[in-house]
DNA sequence: TACCGCTTGTGAACGCATGCACAAAGTTGA
DNA sequence: TCAACTTTGTGCATGCGTTCACAAGCGGTA
């Protein structure tokens, strides 16, 4: 895999050793790779208004980030930009979709298709960017055989072979809390290594599977805990003689 | 902060300094905060099952930590455990609600009835975790006045009057990204301080508010990354000389 | 060609988070 | 009452990630 991606291509003037880009890839920090993720579809967007170079000052002010962290995530990656210039937009697009994995289609499954899994499946956003939604999967008999999103709705307990069939290579879990780790279980068993999960419980997985979790009560109470913490500041403020607006009150 | 924090405090024997639990609040790291809605999650469900008594080690089992970062996390928000024995469940519920901001009801409007926003809008787990969905607006003439999850859609042009009326403190972004700005500026300028967005784009706010975002698309390519290292690691341990599953090749 | 101005790429310093390891502090049982 | 045992709370070291600041490198210009 290492072997075949950078040799002649254009850009880099000398062919890199494939250990060099894997050990390179392995020293991306997890932060580091959201944030070319973010970059990356930025750059998407700069590519179809034909924008053709962008500086890192240009790039991080779009992203959200401080420029000198746009150009060290960047450096994990290689040096693909022209100093005095900035960076070639399409170069850049190509090489992060390389160190990202996304040459390669990753077949996604969702399972349970209740509230959430509908969202899921009628979302155009996961195929258009290299994650074709290939199975669905529910436990309900009735929902078997009807066609969500374009594509029939498979019983759970066919998840293997299904998942095998359509080289399912992430799995998404929107299931309620009480069956997740049983789905979880059972998408491992078929030989899925990736997984994405909307329930609210923490999945027992063995270390060669990697889960992502999306929590949103955490985020909400995270949320809640910066408005508790705002509100504490506000009146120890006005208990210390400045008003909510930082006017100074009785002075 | 350590000569403050012991002060009598038998389970909670005598009220604490607000001035203390506002230091104490603003010292807590981000990820900490998240832990501790995960941790918050665990013990509800132990309530339920009736446990009184709770050790680091088991909690910290079930929440997916290790037990010295979890006693350091609950460290943050105080002494609340017993040498020897553990913590008592239900204080500690009672203390992370407390620092979280969950003794308040924060109301929760959706932005974007559209899957998401309808997924959004029939969950049952925001209102029982004490975030009501308050209101919900949309763009489209067609959705004002149907009820979704038992709430009629408002138009979006009346964001900031129903948003005040229903004292709103948190957004949810469900709309097309290219709605997204324009929407969180609408929410910023009724008032609301705390913003949860869905839509692909990075938001640009007032400092003062504070952005949560969910990119499902940023999910997947982390984990196809993860894919695509662990098939480059495996590519390049067969050259040298090491099969897939660990045997060494040819030696 | 030689110089100038601009932007990258990165070494180094800093700060935050994690994990270890143990003293302190409690319980239990004799 | 005391000793043995259990578990917390935290000081400290380590490692990771962020930020600063600047040398190196490139294009443009005379
Ligand atoms: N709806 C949301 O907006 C939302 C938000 C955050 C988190 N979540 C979480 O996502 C999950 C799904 O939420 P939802 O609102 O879509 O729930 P839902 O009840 O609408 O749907 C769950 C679906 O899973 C199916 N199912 C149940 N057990 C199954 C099993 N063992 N195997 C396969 N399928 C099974 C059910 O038949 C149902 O279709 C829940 O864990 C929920 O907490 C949902
Ligand atoms: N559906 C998913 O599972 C999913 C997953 C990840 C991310 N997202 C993101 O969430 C957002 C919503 O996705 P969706 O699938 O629900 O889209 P959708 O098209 O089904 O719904 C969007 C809704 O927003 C409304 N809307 C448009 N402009 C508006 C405006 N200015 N003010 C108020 N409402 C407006 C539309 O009328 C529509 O009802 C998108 O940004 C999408 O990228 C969705």
């Amino acid at each position: 895999m290492a072997a075949q991606r950078g040799e002649g291509d254009g850009v880099v003037t000398s062919p890199e050793a494939p250990a060099d880009v894997r050990e390179r890839a392995r020293a991306i920090p997890e932060a580091a790779v959201a944030r070319l993720a973010v970059y990356l579809r930025v750059l998407s967007g700069m590519v179809e208004q034909g924008v053709t170079t962008i500086s890192s000052e240009e790039l991080a002010g779009a992203a959200g980030v401080n420029s000198a962290k746009l150009r060290k995530d960047l450096s994990y990656i290689g040096s693909y930009g022209t100093r005095g210039v900035g960076y070639d937009v399409e170069v850049l697009v190509s090489h992060i979709e390389r160190i990202l994995g996304l040459t390669r289609k990753h077949s996604v499954a969702v399972v349970g298709i209740g509230n959430l899994g509908h969202a899921l499946a009628n979302y155009g956003g996961f195929p258009s960017r290299g994650f074709p939604v290939a199975a669905l999967f529910d436990i309900d008999p009735d929902l078997t055989g009807v066609p969500v999103g374009g594509i029939p709705v498979n019983h759970i307990d066919d998840i293997t072979s299904v998942c095998s069939e359509r080289e399912v290579s992430i799995g998404v879990i929107a299931t309620p809390p009480q069956a997740a780790q049983a789905v979880c279980d059972r998408l491992v068993s078929a030989g899925v290594q990736c997984i994405l999960n909307f329930a609210p419980v923490v999945l027992q997985v063995p270390d060669y599977v990697e889960v992502r979790k999306v929590d949103l009560a955490v985020e909400m109470q995270i949320l809640s805990f910066h408005v508790a913490r705002r509100a504490d500041e506000a009146a120890s403020d006005v208990v210390n003689g400045i008003g909510v607006d930082g006017v100074v009150i009785r002075p």
